[in-house]
DNA sequence: CGGCATCTTGAGCCCTGTCAATATGTGTGG
DNA sequence: CCACACATATTGACAGGGCTCAAGATGCCG
């Protein structure tokens, strides 16, 4: 991903978390960036009511925990047992040059968010996550949801009854199969595409 | 706020729009970065029903378009009478360190955006909006929109009827008083504090 | 002062949240 | 391998918040 960060990552050890294990937690003080190696993290925050919002999944390769403040804002969890590497970015101030453009990656998918929890009705959030998920597993049409369903609900600003509902629906259209508590298999990926215009 | 751009920035011209007026928009060719000057401009994206999101609105100051990518994925229009400098991306690959802190604000941004709309309800999201307005305007207690409801509603996800209610409610409690269509007066900024927990 | 855009208010309905019960799945120990 | 227990997921009934459609009020600009 960063190519100048690169060498510096590789040689890291990996640090290893079981499921549900605190990476980083919000008022901690910051200054690493993460890049998973293996397993899944989901970045979230709490609002003072209890209620959660997942602001991202982050899965192989994908760089997160990424910001300028001294303070984190949000916490990051393992999803099931996950491997991490790190890097200080108060070290080598050049570290940015090559984190940039995950930066950019997470901001862009940051807003694609905002278009789906602002402006799309409940089946339309769950088809679009159902997208995402398997697009970023390599367009598989079977896929084996990491996170339940507590995670997709706070993750699409929506309860988990109406997550499951939404699949139900789904799945009685033909458009999904659910194979087990996580499994997905996509029958109709052009019918999902088109329920997130 | 870029410090290696400052130079480079300061030196370009101010070109103004109208409102409304298009700055960029989706699907052409990026490479610039933009900082509003005077005025505002509203970032959006709209889907293919005609729904809208408003992904951010930018004031003197900001930096916005900032991205990777050869194509825009969203739409960036001036709301009122607006001046900006621009910067090209490619000439100098430099100009990015420059800008990272910006990208990462609106990163930030991004994020705090996405709890306001995907966990909170419809009163709670104009408060945490007339926050957010009073604080980017200097924490002032009065103060002028600078867009139309229209633009706020399609910004916090809701209906303009919505959030004309919610104002009103917020009206009736002595939260707020409102000053002809655009004008706000927050009388109990703590209270508006509290409904954003 | 008139015309038009913008904003507010009202009535009714639908979607989604809430509360509650049932079902399914997973992991452990006998 | 099965039985049990606990976590997770589904389904149902109901209520409420926000959307839709519609009318009226306000404000702005020529």
């Amino acid at each position: 991903m960063g190519p100048l960060t690169q060498g510096q990552v590789e040689s890291m050890p990996i640090s290893s978390f079981v499921n549900g294990q605190c990476i980083y937690s919000s008022g901690e003080r910051a200054g690493q960036a993460y890049r998973v190696e293996f397993g899944a993290v989901r970045v979230y925050r709490v609002l003072a009511n209890g209620r959660r919002q997942i602001l991202a999944f982050h899965f192989g390769g994908n760089w997160f925990g990424l910001q300028n403040e001294d303070l984190h804002r949000s916490n990051a969890e393992a999803i099931g047992v996950t491997g991490v590497k790190s890097v200080s970015l108060h070290e080598d101030p050049l570290i940015w040059q090559g984190l940039l453009p995950a930066v950019l990656e997470n901001f862009l998918s940051a807003q694609e968010h905002q278009l789906v929890i602002g402006r799309q009705s409940a089946v339309e959030r769950v088809a679009a996550f159902l997208l995402e998920m398997s697009d970023r597993s390599g367009h598989s049409y079977r896929l084996e949801l990491s996170m339940p369903r507590v995670d997709v609900a706070d993750y699409l600003g929506l309860t988990i009854e109406t997550v499951s509902r939404s699949l139900t629906k789904l799945k009685n259209k033909r458009i999904i199969n659910l194979l087990g508590a996580r499994g997905i298999e996509i029958l109709e990926y052009r019918a999902l595409q088109n329920l997130c215009l």
